[in-house]
DNA sequence: GGTAAACACCTTTTT
DNA sequence: GGTGTTTACC
């Protein structure tokens, strides 16, 4: 390999972070700046440059997908398999970490993954248990409460009861779901972190061993790090300066969800030797959108400053439409995708970022009868979907009868006569004696504790599950799947369902079988753990992508947050109104409104060549029509960079006189905005806005003929349509 | 046990 | 207003 090729490529900035001497670095990386790049290049440096074994590397990632582009652009470079290489997400790493040191984690050897739905059952059960009303308490927020002690490194027993109702019963509740956890052998996501860390710092040998193993700890995404993921890095790296992160504090978008920010600043303090690089250049975005991203975000405060800045000229303005309301939104917005796409430009190149899910509706219709194909993300991935999770549960049991979370949730999937009230005997008989549900049901079996047809019914799905495991013990991993899915019943449930949704889920159960031919364990068998359960864990982990549907040439539909690290040539931001972006809940504190203000640049700088921003002067929400005014976000923008276009009817409206009044003065007047009107010269058109009162009253319409025009509604002839 | 009516909800999401 | 969930009833 030519070793020149790691350095060649890289500007100035990059070079320095890749070939930084051992110490600590933290890379500040603007978006579009080559990070990823950096992080690549960086330990190919370490591999060639320095001999470092891929053995004393380890690489951090948030997401699945971040750690698969990472591995494989390693390969790619460096042409070797980096198979010995730690690189994974904060909690497939504490994961692997678990698994092979499960004795000193204190955890069984077949402790099994709960994802957060599996979670939030877990919680609605104990509640049950323990009496508590889950309309008091609602499951979520108490599953939340406890996500949120964990990711603090906080566990029950740390917790004082400082005397407040609220927290006393929380705590009892932590507790509780603590000891269920533990007797099961359930981990959920923040006690894999929880545990990674606390496996390390109570057992010094280990620890010794892997700050041995580990000479260079890598971490994207640092800006999105929480307590316990950084307080593990620190353990890790702390005293050696063998810590490199690359984040960017103007993209800290999740500290909703316990990212902490602060991490950048505490690196600073507890890595005092360390380094700090900017990578500023962008190869991504025109000036135009570099200069309004910039501008933008300098309207926060406590940033670590960066300005980023192109050497390929500052292409066209960024375009500001002001629709009449949200259809009239979603018209503009495809109107445009249709000519990108007449002009040449490829489907998949556009993209439509919104603040929250439910706006996509009335793109989704639009493109819809334009004829053009579009892809929604976000919604339930893969191996979150019903069927597939109730044919996992079949698996589970089938090797682990005491899975109590998965007796619960497939007991009566099919349904097969097991009633509430058997349920519920078993329930009381299992806690009261320390059982798993599955002991339950059979000690109810052996001592004729139940009538003779729930006895029956309950006999056949122990039989069933009895069976399936001994079926299958000895078949390969794909044959196992298929065979449990068509023997528990579930496909036969599914196709009786009801045509369309049936259907997929039948297809969703043969894409099931069809993932377990596919799957590779990856993990070294380090521990003799089987391959199904390898495959459990696997699906709890990593969700998979939405289907395995074609990537034919689609618009792009999403959430701002879920476009962070991906970039568009043709970008809409739609909804740019206060209450929606920033959104309500974000409005009257400032340092919410700091994030979603950083989702804006995160938003902007997605566009590599045209942005388009839009916002309604009336939307219904809810059911109720609002009268929003436009986001401030736009405001902050700089004006020449930005142009704003009318389509039918052109006219200049600076941005600093956008309507500030809007939605209190449109509301008293006796047009509304939006409403249509008549009038006996002028024709059909759609009111702006008002202004003034009684004799006074003036109206903005636009006509649909002779454009936007003022008047008195005195004197004007207008009639509502 | 399966369907319809009533009811609550309504940022953002990965693991 | 639209969706997903619980309740009421057959």
């Amino acid at each position: 390999m030519d070793v020149s090729s790691i350095i060649e490529p890289l500007n100035d900035a990059q070079r320095l972070a890749v070939s930084a001497p051992d110490q600590a670095v933290l890379v500040l990386a603007g978006a579009g700046s080559g990070k990823t790049r950096v992080l690549v290049h960086r330990i190919a440096w370490h591999i060639k440059i320095n001999q470092v074994s891929p053995y004393h590397i380890l690489a951090v990632t948030f997401t699945n997908k971040a750690a698969n582009e990472m591995r494989s652009r390693i390969e790619d470079l460096l042409q070797i398999p980096a198979r010995s290489m730690w690189i994974g997400t904060f909690h497939g790493l504490a994961h692997r970490l678990l698994r092979q040191h499960a004795k000193d984690a204190q955890l069984p050897d077949n402790f099994q993954v709960m994802d957060s739905d599996d979670q939030l059952r877990v919680v609605k059960r104990l509640l049950k248990s323990m009496n508590i009303d889950d309309n008091k308490w609602p499951p979520k927020q108490v599953q939340w409460f406890i996500n949120a002690q964990k990711e603090e490194g906080i566990r029950a027993r740390h917790m004082a009861d400082d005397g407040d109702f609220y927290q006393r019963q929380m705590l009892a509740i932590y507790r509780s779901y603590e000891d269920f956890c533990q007797r099961s052998g359930l981990v959920d996501f923040a006690e894999l972190l929880l545990r990674a860390h606390e496996v390390l710092r109570d057992n010094p040998e280990l620890l010794t061993f892997y700050r041995q193993r580990f000479q260079h700890v890598l971490v994207d995404e640092f800006q999105d790090t929480n307590t316990i993921q950084y307080a593990w890095l620190r353990l890790l790296t702390e005293g050696f300066n063998n810590l490199f992160v690359v984040g960017d504090d103007d993209q800290s978008i999740y500290g909703w969800r316990g990212a902490k920010i602060e991490n950048l600043f505490a690196f600073q303090k507890h890595y005092p030797d360390h380094q700090v690089i900017r990578l500023e250049q962008n190869y991504r975005s025109t000036g135009h959108i570099l200069k309004a991203a910039n501008t933008l975000i300098a309207h926060n405060d406590a940033r670590m400053g960066k300005q980023l800045w192109t050497d390929s000229g500052d292409g066209e303005a960024i375009s500001l439409y002001a629709a009449f309301n949200e259809q009239d939104e979603a018209w503009f917005v495809v109107e445009k995708i249709r000519q990108w796409i007449a002009d040449g430009g490829l489907r998949s190149e556009a993209a439509i970022l919104y603040r929250s899910n439910a706006q996509s509706r009335q793109f989704e219709e639009r493109l819809m009868t334009a004829a053009i194909p579009y892809r929604v993300y976000g919604g339930l991935r893969f191996f979150e979907r019903m069927e597939v999770k109730n044919a996992l549960a079949y698996l589970r049991l089938a090797s682990h009868h005491d899975d109590d979370p998965s007796f619960e949730r497939v007991v009566n999937t099919p349904t097969r006569g097991i009633g509430a009230k058997t349920l519920d005997d078993m329930r009381l008989l299992a806690r009261d004696n320390a059982l798993s549900l599955w002991q339950a049901a059979e000690h109810m079996l052996i001592h004729s504790m139940l009538t003779p047809r729930a006895a029956n019914a309950l006999s056949g799905f122990l039989n069933l599950i009895r069976q399936l495991g001994q079926d299958t013990s000895s078949l390969p991993l794909h044959e196992t799947v298929k065979h449990v899915v068509e023997r528990s019943g579930l496909i036969e449930l599914y196709q009786k369902e009801k045509q369309d949704k049936g259907e997929t889920r039948v297809e969703n159960l043969e894409e099931l079988v069809n993932a377990a031919r596919l799957f590779d364990p990856d993990l070294i068998d380090e521990n003799n753990l089987g391959e199904l359960d390898l495959f459990l864990n696997h699906a709890a982990l990593e969700a998979g992508d939405m289907q395995a549907e074609a990537d034919q040439d689609c618009v792009q539909l999403m959430t701002l947050h879920s476009a962070k690290g991906l970039e568009f040539k043709l970008v809409f931001m739609v909804g740019m109104e206060d209450g929606l972006f920033p959104s309500q809940q974000s409005l009257d504190d400032a340092s919410r409104l700091q994030e979603e203000r950083r989702l804006c640049y995160v938003g902007i700088t997605r566009a590599r060549e045209q942005l388009y921003l839009t916002h309604a002067e009336s939307r219904r929400l809810y059911g109720k029509d609002n009268y929003p005014r436009p986001s401030r976000f736009l405001r902050e923008l700089p004006v020449e960079s930005c142009q704003e276009i009318r389509l039918r009817a052109q006219v200049n409206r600076p941005l600093t006189r956008m309507k500030p009044d809007a939605g209190t003065v449109a509301q008293t007047g006796r047009y509304r905005i939006g409403q249509a009107v008549r009038h006996e010269k002028f024709g059909d058109g759609v009111v702006l806005q008002t202004e003034g009162a009684g004799d006074q009253e003036k109206v903005q319409i636009n006509f649909r003929r002779v454009g936007i025009k003022w008047l008195m509604l005195a004197y004007a002839r207008l009639d509502a349509v």
